[in-house]
DNA sequence: CAGTGGTCTAGACCACGAA
DNA sequence: TCGTGGTCTAGACCACTGG
């Protein structure tokens, strides 16, 4: 951890998830919090903001830092948290097939480009796994990866975590994502590999992630069985102009 | 507009949105920003740190807050926005049918209490309405509102925005709501309301909304048509502990 | 009235990127 | 080396809540 508002927070958030901090009571004011951790006020601000940001209190002007109901990640959550910290997270049983490894596959260079494109293919790494949850297949992942930022990816990284690989082995680092869901119906591969049938529904997630130099690098479709999916967020209200 | 980091957001945004700072480009760096608004720099760096919350610009270290792809938001996107504003950002040809309308219902109160509740049901005003898009009905959206916080809505408000009358009718300030994303089968409202055959699929958006003193008070449950459904979203990766 | 959070400042030191 | 963003500080003034 690089910076006293994050130690701060991970503190605190502890202390919630632990209820030292319960549901409805509230965080140590502001000046209490200066001292007890010797910082100034803008810095345990700065804790304080994003613990509101994610959701997990409520700033009260004369009252004080309200601990309301966070959104517990439910799975699966699809985005720029990684399956693995995901699953190990909700302690779930979890596996995790290799179904296809191609790394020499192409990819429109259209996805990867912030402004316009000067060619029209890249070079990526093609990987296909099968998520099995409980024993159940329930989750197909397409990644693609632009092999100009991540030239070799061993093929156990994608067996464990590619994650992990990215930013533990090559010190990437992954700063954002935008990601779509829709719902489409299943597609041959999705009944062959998940066992569906004929007419069932998935829920696909399309996302596309950064480095933290604005690189987008990776390309992800995810199609999740319709009756095994679940979004949820937080989110708050804009001030208006 | 409250305070100048706000104005000062507002404005880059603007200048984004109009191509003054194009994707790819630079924003003015933050000492600059110190001298075009006359502000500090803290100030400055808080409506830069709303702008890539937002997903507009990412800050590089030694170069500068670039400006990035940002989601646009296609329709229909639910959540902490209110319809109305949606549409009318949009420019999108939209009819709104109140299709039910009871001052006098009643729901479980559980959903409404952030700790243990004390009561088994609560007052609440039920309405039902039917979002119509480019001629085509395409959502139900189904709204319970606590009357202990709202006593009394018009039907008219429901008619045009619900939003509207409660922040600017009523003064309420709406602060951050959780929502959750499933698919479900068509039940025989669904396909009634919105023209659909058996077999069909929706997605469900549920969610509950909160005031700035954190009071719930408002849970929705929207129900969309699958082939109309799109979801975006932009996400952060959080700094690891 | 005292305590809470909301805003803003001026300045300091650091880490990184480009020339 | 210089300009960029990243972090942190100490202090000020304001607005709201509650006794």
């Amino acid at each position: 951890m690089r910076n006293k508002a994050t130690l701060i927070y991970n503190d605190l958030l502890q202390k919630i998830e632990q209820e030292v901090y319960p549901l409805g009571s509230y965080l140590p004011s502001e000046n209490q919090l200066c001292e007890l951790y010797g910082i100034s006020r803008e810095t345990g601000r700065k804790a304080l903001a994003s613990l509101a940001e994610n959701g997990y209190i409520q700033k009260i002007r004369g009252k004080g830092s309200l601990v309301i109901e966070h959104r517990q990640y439910e799975f699966p959550v699809s985005g720029i948290v990684s399956y693995q910290e995901l699953a190990h997270q909700l302690g779930i049983q979890t596996r995790n097939e290799v179904v296809g490894f191609n790394p020499n596959a192409q990819l429109p260079a259209h996805r990867f480009t912030i402004v316009e494109p000067t060619v029209t293919v890249a070079p990526v790494t093609a990987i296909k796994r099968v998520r099995v949850i409980n024993g159940e297949p329930a989750i197909i992942d397409k990644d693609y990866l632009l092999k100009s930022v991540v030239p070799t990816i061993p093929k156990t990284a994608a067996e464990t975590s590619l994650y992990a690989y990215l930013e533990g082995q090559l010190g990437l680092q992954i700063a954002y994502a935008t990601k779509e869901i829709t719902m489409e119906p299943a597609n041959e591969e999705d009944r062959e590999y998940l066992q569906l049938d004929k007419g069932a529904y998935m829920a696909v997630v399309r996302s596309m992630t950064s480095l933290a130099d604005a690189r987008p690098f990776q390309y992800t479709e995810s199609r999740h069985r319709a009756d095994k999916f679940r979004f949820r967020d937080f989110a708050r209200r804009q001030k208006r102009g």
